[in-house]
DNA sequence: GTACCTTGGTAACGCGCGTTAGTTTGAGCG
DNA sequence: CGCTCAAACTAACGCGCGTTACCAAGGTAC
């Protein structure tokens, strides 16, 4: 008996079916499925039970667990997934944390279609979602590096930001860390035999910029070189942007005459544009002039030829680390610092 | 009275508070707040009861009303977040319509980091997932346009399938209309003057690859034309096998010598590479050679100098879809089709 | 006056589960 | 034999909410 197909006749099996298909108390069924170390059940009706429950194809309700023991095992994350080349590695990072410990993300989009107002009021809908849903801890993401302010209903859980942190300075925060990636960038340049390297800086005021900047600087200092202001050049973030700051750069100083050795590029879109300006001029890459960018957008960085030496942005391991300080922050342990800094590693492939 | 700040003592509250508050029973809150037709409540009682809400910060709890009424308002969609360059999209297109129609989406990774065995195990992890949140769909959605196996407890609740069709035949699914795409594509290096082109083809087998070629010929066949079978190179799907392609092509005819005048690449990594082969032979595009792309994958056709001409994937179009054919489904309304194609529409740039 | 509405509510049940406070049984011990 | 105590359970409550009864008061119609 009881070896009716599992699947078919799952839905609406209930903790009682089993406890009555075993012939025990609901309670009993309860005990064994939650692994409670004081429960004092025999083995061989624990044996009764876990039978019973393959037998129906019991799937416990995580609806009724959540209401009964007044904790959800849910996270959520607020994330702005229209503008995501980024964003999803971060979710990914915080999915797999998460689902290693047994918890279950969910996710909601900042940026909704038929929010109407400023950006305030859509995130505000995020976070109320989420909220009534229960979840025990909020993350935060943006998809590029900068100061944000997050709506009021975050101080009801505890909240972390992921790529950002909180303008008016409360909430913990996990960020890149742009100023050693800058470094690590420019070391590998100089390792290579550059020293008059070329920077193809972002918009100078934000966080990434600033950070990558001074990174450079620490780099040159520790090799007795200063950075040329005349080297330094700004566009946009994109790859004609980048296209642009280059030609500018190659063209002021003919072969020979100053010329750099090397561009860093502050990210990878503008290395994109910047190896265009310098194939355009008849040089090799890396033999005439070496590159290296910044974030590692796999879709250009990997498919570049020669294929774009950068520093990555640690996207997963912030979504990592964020569920990990919301576990610690849900658990009431002390987190380790208010704001915590990811490595950002230099990806060797073939443009130095 | 009854000023206290909303925000901060919401934590907890429940309907019987508000109903406290108000001064009526908790049946009349319920009633208010699930906007009932025939409820008969006066204008007064409800107004009292919603300024009771709003002093108190209430906030519905969603596993309570889930586990009451039967029925969740989530669907659930499982992808491979992982190798997600589109699998974003997807999903942004699906959320947006779950919020539209004040749904949530639950999202599982089917490719889970601690996951062993093989990937039946994985998917069917996710499924449980999901069905353990009791909600009331699944999505799956696949990265490139395939058949699948879907695990069997996709049996209980509605399922749609998205850029993936059911192997077995069962479950309705939505892909994208790749004959029309590549008829579409074809029509306009036509309409361009272009009679003789090279097509860089992607592993004959798979159901793009098919469908493209196949849209391909209608065109040309419009126009009175047939493809040329020594213009047909395949190669892999990536950067450097389009480059490679595209070098076969060009350097099998001389300029002038049957050489086409127009490239139709089967995806935008390989128009990426063969964008390379003819810059390096010191052509221009699209003047010498006009390039047309398959998939919009933005960060390579938008950011390609020239920017790329191409046929884009509507995945968020497929996301979308998926979720008023799973609203239906569960509406217990009967759909359209059992495979629904969606248009692929032409996107130009600079490229032709 | 009685029967029968409608309006404006409320009491109480149950959704599926975790959990606490019992209850029963049998073994051990003096 | 009577007592205690651990082992192996079960009864029952409550989580927050939707929903179905039911009820009281006031108005009509005859």
């Amino acid at each position: 008996m009881a070896n009716t197909p599992p699947v078919a006749a799952t839905r609406g099996v209930t903790m009682a079916d089993v406890a009555k298909h075993a012939g025990v108390s609901r309670t009993a069924v309860s005990f064994v499925l939650s692994k409670r170390e004081n429960a004092s059940i025999s083995a061989e009706t624990r044996t009764r039970i876990l039978e019973a429950v393959q037998a129906l194809g019991y799937r416990p309700n995580a609806g009724a667990r959540a209401l009964a023991s007044q904790r959800s095992d849910w996270y959520g994350i607020v994330t702005e997934i229209v503008t995501a080349p980024f964003a999803v590695d971060i979710i990914k990072g915080a999915q797999d944390q998460a689902w290693l410990s047994r918890r279950f993300l969910l996710i909601a989009p900042s940026d909704q279609a038929d929010a109407v107002g400023p950006n305030e009021g859509m995130e505000d809908a995020a976070f109320e979602k989420l909220l009534e849903q229960r979840v025990e801890g909020l993350l935060y993401a943006a998809t590029f590096h900068r100061a944000v302010h997050v709506p009021k209903s975050a101080n009801e859980v505890p909240t972390v930001l992921i790529n950002c942190f909180d303008a008016d300075g409360k909430l913990p925060s996990i960020v890149p860390d742009e100023r050693a990636g800058g470094r690590v960038a420019v070391e590998r340049l100089l390792q290579a035999g550059h020293t008059r390297i070329g920077v193809i800086n972002l918009d100078p005021d934000i966080p990434a910029a600033v950070g990558r900047l001074e990174g450079c600087r620490e780099a040159l200092a520790g090799a007795g070189l200063e950075l040329d202001p005349d080297l330094v050049v700004s566009g946009y973030a994109t790859a004609d942007g980048g296209y642009e700051a280059a030609c500018r750069i190659l063209d002021k100083y003919p072969a020979g005459a100053g010329r750099p050795s090397a561009l860093f590029c502050l990210n990878d879109r503008m290395a994109m544009g910047a190896y265009d300006a310098i194939k355009e001029r008849g040089l090799a890459i890396p033999q005439d002039i070496a590159v290296i960018g910044f974030d590692n957008q796999e879709l250009i960085a990997a498919y570049l030829r020669p294929k774009l030496t950068t520093v990555a942005l640690p996207f997963e391991e912030m979504g990592a680390l964020g569920v990990q300080t919301l576990a610690s922050l849900t658990a009431g342990q002390p987190i380790t610092a208010h704001q915590q800094m990811v490595d950002c590693p230099l990806l060797e492939r073939f443009s130095v």
